[in-house]
RNA sequence: GGGGCCGUAGUCCAGCUAGGUUAGGAUACGCGGCUUGGGCCCGCGUGGUCGCCGGUUCAAAUCCGGCCGGCCCCA
């Protein structure tokens, strides 16, 4: 199998993501997938560590229903003006018409604020924190991508409820800092923050903001979005609650969505070589991989043994370790087999490990081997993850870097992005004004105009202008193409 | 939303232009043997409603239409 991620990695990334069995595309229904174990177990962890960090911020996990009644979604008009063309609806109950049409969930604002109207009475009531970890579904019509773009994908969504509107701008602070604990800090997968133009931010907040990282062909993949709602929602669902002054409020509300599916996409595509996955130690389900090298000079049962106190040794560390004995296999197959599927180490013992009691590690990222004595097997291996992490993560930063560029005018844009590029220019406004000009970058090199960037502090220099219309430049903006 | 390409075994593909034997190969899978420090080799075997529905025809994987599904480019 020939792959080559850098000059084909559409076609990358489809092999990959089947043969190494995260997925199945198969399925009779467009932008429906079958997800298998290898990418499941996966996916959980994902799950597992993001849910975790929610939680030690506060969050308490709920699950709504997947179904929405019409009446709610309509409740916030600009909401339901923007989803009403991506909703599948649920009209019959066998082969009844129901009497009131049911949305599969495009995303459950509309469903949480119902209840929260219930929920939330008092200030004491407040901040109010909760999340669920669920699929959602949207109509798209053309052009689905498994974890990319899918008619139903996975993801988490969290509400939360405020007395202030300082509160709520704080949770959209921490929200960007649960993300960077967890994709930067746990998948070493690098990401900017913007604020999105107002013309594209989510409909029914004041403000969007979501964290971008970049595919390898040179595309935006927004992995998290969070969003200001203000007192939008809290006004068509009439959630109240009687302040500490006895006056009955209006709270602030901020929602936030981590794609876990567009997460596990970004952590295949850009870990990823051309001998397959890469994963990083805390995310693969086997970490560890023991590949047995029979020979004519030991027996076969000897060598298992052996093998097999490896494997009590790591487990017992806490390692997550798999020992592949299956002697009808030869030790070259194993080796791409487990290469393909990203297990950051592997562990090989021979003849030679046997008679010494050592074990000699591979590296995935770099593919290096080191002879470790068995007494000091599990702090190389504790060693060896974080140096492979570290690893990760230096690249796909050097990688995210080396990619920025800046342009002074539209055609310069054009040139980098039609190199893969993302673009750092000055622009007019990422207000309702600004839009003719991200407009005409759109027409002209189907580039999006992503925000500005609010994890770094940028200034445009004095006197600088906007690339597209000449007025003067509040901002640098980034601009590229996107999933 | 517009355009292009494609659908034959689990996978990749040949056959289709010019309709006519039992639809063929590689790989994978199963059994036996031999090997084993980077995808071993040899032998035997399993595996197909040719995406679906309809039409043309004595005869359709092949020609025609519709549908379903996939990929790529553009908006």
């Amino acid at each position: 199998m020939k792959l080559d991620k850098k000059s084909n990695f559409s076609e990358w990334y489809n092999t990959v993501i089947r043969e190494a069995e995260i997925v199945d595309d198969r399925y009779n229904v467009k932008g429906f997938v079958v997800h298998r174990p290898w990418g499941m177990r996966i996916l959980k962890t994902i799950y597992r560590i993001y849910e975790e960090a929610l939680e030690e911020h506060g969050h308490e996990p709920v699950l709504f229903p997947t179904v929405i009644p019409e009446e709610n979604l309509r409740r916030e008009e600009e909401h339901v003006e923007y989803f009403k063309a991506e909703v599948f609806w649920i009209t019959h109950g066998a082969d009844r018409l129901l009497p009131r049409r049911l949305a599969l969930r495009p995303t459950s604002e509309t469903a949480f604020y119902y209840m929260y109207s219930y929920w939330i009475r008092s200030y004491r009531d407040l901040p109010f924190k909760a999340y669920q970890s669920c699929s959602v579904f949207r109509y798209e019509t053309k052009a689905t991508k498994p974890l990319l773009r899918g008619r139903e994908f996975l993801w988490i969504e969290a509400h939360d409820v405020f007395s202030t509107s300082e509160d709520a701008y704080r949770q959209v602070r921490e929200d960007m800092e649960i993300a960077r604990e967890v994709i930067y800090g746990k998948l070493a997968i690098p990401f900017m923050f913007f604020q999105r133009p107002q013309w594209d931010k989510f409909r029914g907040a004041e403000y969007t903001f979501a964290a971008d990282c970049l595919m390898p062909d040179g595309r935006f993949n927004q992995i998290a979005s969070t969003h200001y709602l203000g007192q939008r929602f809290a006004k068509a669902f009439e959630i109240k609650f009687l302040d500490r002054d006895g006056a009955w409020k209006y709270p602030y509300q901020t929602c936030y969505g981590p794609g876990i599916w567009r997460i596990l996409a970004a952590l295949i595509s850009i870990h990823g070589d051309d001998h397959g996955l890469i994963l990083p130690f805390d995310v693969a389900p086997i970490q560890v991989v023991i590949v047995p090298i029979p020979s004519k000079d030991v027996s076969y049962d000897e060598l298992i043994k052996y093998c097999k106190v490896v494997e009590d040794r790591l487990r017992s560390g806490g390692v997550r370790v798999r020992l592949d004995s299956d002697p009808d296999v030869t030790p070259g197959a194993k080796f791409y087999f487990w290469e393909f599927r990203g297990v950051p180490l592997r562990a090989e013992v021979g003849s030679m490990e046997l008679k010494t009691r050592s074990v000699t590690l591979c590296r995935r990222d770099t593919f290096e081997r080191v002879r470790i004595e068995l007494e000091l097997l599990l702090d190389a291996v504790e060693d060896l993850s974080r140096r492979i992490f570290d690893n990760l993560r230096s690249k796909a930063e050097r990688e995210l870097e080396s990619r920025i560029v800046e342009a002074l005018s539209i055609e310069e844009v054009g040139e980098s992005i039609s190199k893969g590029l993302i673009v750092k220019a000055p622009f007019c406004s990422v207000d309702y004004d600004g839009e003719p000009c991200g407009e005409k970058l759109k027409e002209a090199y189907s580039a999006e105009v992503r925000g500005i960037r609010i994890d770094v502090e940028e200034e445009p220099p004095d006197g600088a202008k906007c690339i597209v219309c000449g007025r003067p430049a509040k901002h640098y903006v980034y601009i590229g193409r996107s999933y």
